[in-house]
DNA sequence: TAAGTTGTAATTGTCGACAATTATCGCTTG
DNA sequence: CAAGCGATAATTGTCGACAATTACAACTTA
C-alpha cells in the first residue's frame, strides 16, 4: 500500500519516523486535540532524546498540527468548528486556483490517468454501495491528482504538506462521512470534463462549488447538531 | 519603526534572533539564493551552537527561505522566474478571498482605519514623486490590512507567516520598482470601496485583478529582459 | 583515458547534561 | 478567607561530544 501523500519522500532519519507516528496518532486522536506535549515524557515514551522528538515537533509544527511558544511548551492543535471552516475557505481559494491551472498544465497524459482514475472510482463497489471509500482516500486521491497537475509547486506544498493533515485530523475527529459520495463522483467528474477540454474558468468554478457543497453541508450538520443538543 | 509583520510576536529565544537575522540576510541577498548552508561555518560565526542554529533553520524552512535533505543539508531557496510566477497565482487566489471575508467579516472600526491609512498614503510625498515608499511599504500595509481583515486564521498563516517573506526577498533580488505606485494606488481605493460596501464577490475581482495586473507587468519585464539580453 | 572503487575527511543526525525560564505549591499578610 | 509573594520542582532552551551518513579524492583497473 503506497504512501497517500504526493509530497512525503521515503523518511530515513528517526525524526522521520517518530514525526509521522505522531502524525497519525495527532490526526486519528490518539493524541487528543488540545492536550499538552510533554517532551521528556514522549521521548520516553518512544525511547528517543529530546532533540529527535523536537525535530519531530518542528515538523509537526509545520503542518499546523501542534502550536508552540516560546519556554512554553507544545500543544496539539485544537479542533474548533470555526478552524474546520476556516480551512475550507482556504481550500475553495486554493484549490479552485489549482483546478484552473491544472486545465492549462496537465500533460495530456496526466488527464488520461486521471480519467481512468475516475472511471475505476465508478465501477467500485463503495462508491455503489455510497459508503466510505469514496469519502476518504478516493476523494482525496482525486483532489491531490488535481493539485499536483496545476504544476505550481507553490500550491502543491501548502495544500499536500500543510492543509491536506488538518483536512483529515477534522474528518477522524468530528467524523465525517456525509452523503454526499454519489454527488461528489458527479461533481468529479465534470470537473475532468472542463480540464479535458482546457477550460480553466469553468474548471475553477466548478472546483469551488464543489468544495463550497462540502461547506456549506458541514455547516448544515453543525447547526443541525447544535440545535438538538440543546 | 513597529516591526511590518503582523504575525510576529517578539522574539525572546536566541534561537528566533537568529532566525530574525537569517531572514532579512537571505530576503536582502546576504546570504546568495541558492548557495548552500554550513552549518558549523554559520554556528561559529554566530557565536552560537549548531542546536539552536539547527532551531533557526527550521523556521527558515518553515517559510519556505530554505530547503533540507536529509543527510545532505539546507540550501538557500533559488529564485526562479516561475517560483516568482507560481507565487503570484497562489497570491491571485488566497488573497482575492481574503478580500472577500474581509468584506464580510471587517469590523466598521477596522474599514476606518484602513481608510485612514489609504488617506494618509494619498497625501504622502513619496507617492506624488511616484516612488519606491507606496511600491514597498505602503503597499505592504495596504495588503496586510486586507488579510487581517479577513478574520480568517488559516489565510493569515499562510499568507502572512510564509508568502510574505518569499514575496520580499523576490521584489530584493529581483530589484522590482514597478511604475505602477499610482495604478495600484487606485486600485487600493477601488478595494477599499468594495469592501466597505460590504461586496464580497467584487471585492475579490478587484483584489485577483490587482494582482493579476501585477503579475502580467512582471511578465512583460521579463520578456523584455530576455529579448534585450539575448 | 575514463569509469569504478575504496579510504579519508567533512557534514549531518542523535545523544545526554546543564542553564534559563516557567509553573506549582505552600506560606505570609491584609 | 482571599490575594499576593516566595521557594521549589518541573519544563524548555542551549550546549558540546559522539555516531552515522555523505562527499571528495586518490588509486586501481579495464
Amino acid at each position: 500500500m503506497a504512501s497517500n501523500n504526493p509530497t512525503q519522500q521515503e523518511a530515513i532519519t528517526t525524526a522521520d519516523k517518530i514525526f509521522q507516528k505522531m502524525q497519525i496518532a495527532i490526526v486519528e486522536g490518539d493524541i487528543p486535540s488540545g492536550s499538552k506535549i510533554s517532551e521528556p515524557e514522549l521521548a520516553k515514551q518512544f525511547q528517543i532524546s529530546r532533540s529527535t522528538l523536537r525535530e519531530a515537533l518542528n515538523r509537526l509544527e509545520k503542518c499546523h498540527l501542534i502550536e508552540r511558544k516560546a519556554n512554553v511548551g507544545s500543544r496539539v492543535i485544537e479542533c474548533t468548528v470555526k478552524g474546520l471552516l476556516d480551512i475550507y475557505v482556504v481550500r475553495e481559494a486554493l484549490e479552485g486556483m489549482a483546478c484552473r491551472q491544472a486545465a492549462l498544465n496537465m500533460t495530456d497524459e496526466e488527464i488520461v490517468d486521471m480519467k481512468s482514475m475516475l472511471a475505476q472510482h465508478a465501477t467500485s463497489k463503495d462508491l455503489q454501495d455510497g459508503v466510505s471509500y469514496y469519502q476518504e482516500q478516493g476523494d482525496l486521491d482525486f483532489h491531490y491528482r488535481v493539485i499536483l497537475g496545476s504544476h505550481n509547486q507553490e500550491l502543491i506544498n501548502i495544500l499536500c504538506g500543510q492543509l491536506y493533515h488538518l483536512v483529515r485530523m477534522y474528518r477522524c475527529q468530528f467524523g465525517m462521512n456525509s452523503p454526499r459520495a454519489s454527488k461528489a463522483f458527479t461533481e468529479h467528474s465534470r470537473i475532468v470534463e472542463a480540464i479535458a477540454e482546457r477550460d480553466g474558468e469553468l474548471a475553477e468554478i466548478l472546483m469551488r462549488r464543489h468544495i463550497a457543497a462540502s461547506r456549506k453541508n458541514i455547516e448544515n450538520k453543525i447547526a443541525l447538531k447544535d440545535s438538538s443538543s440543546v
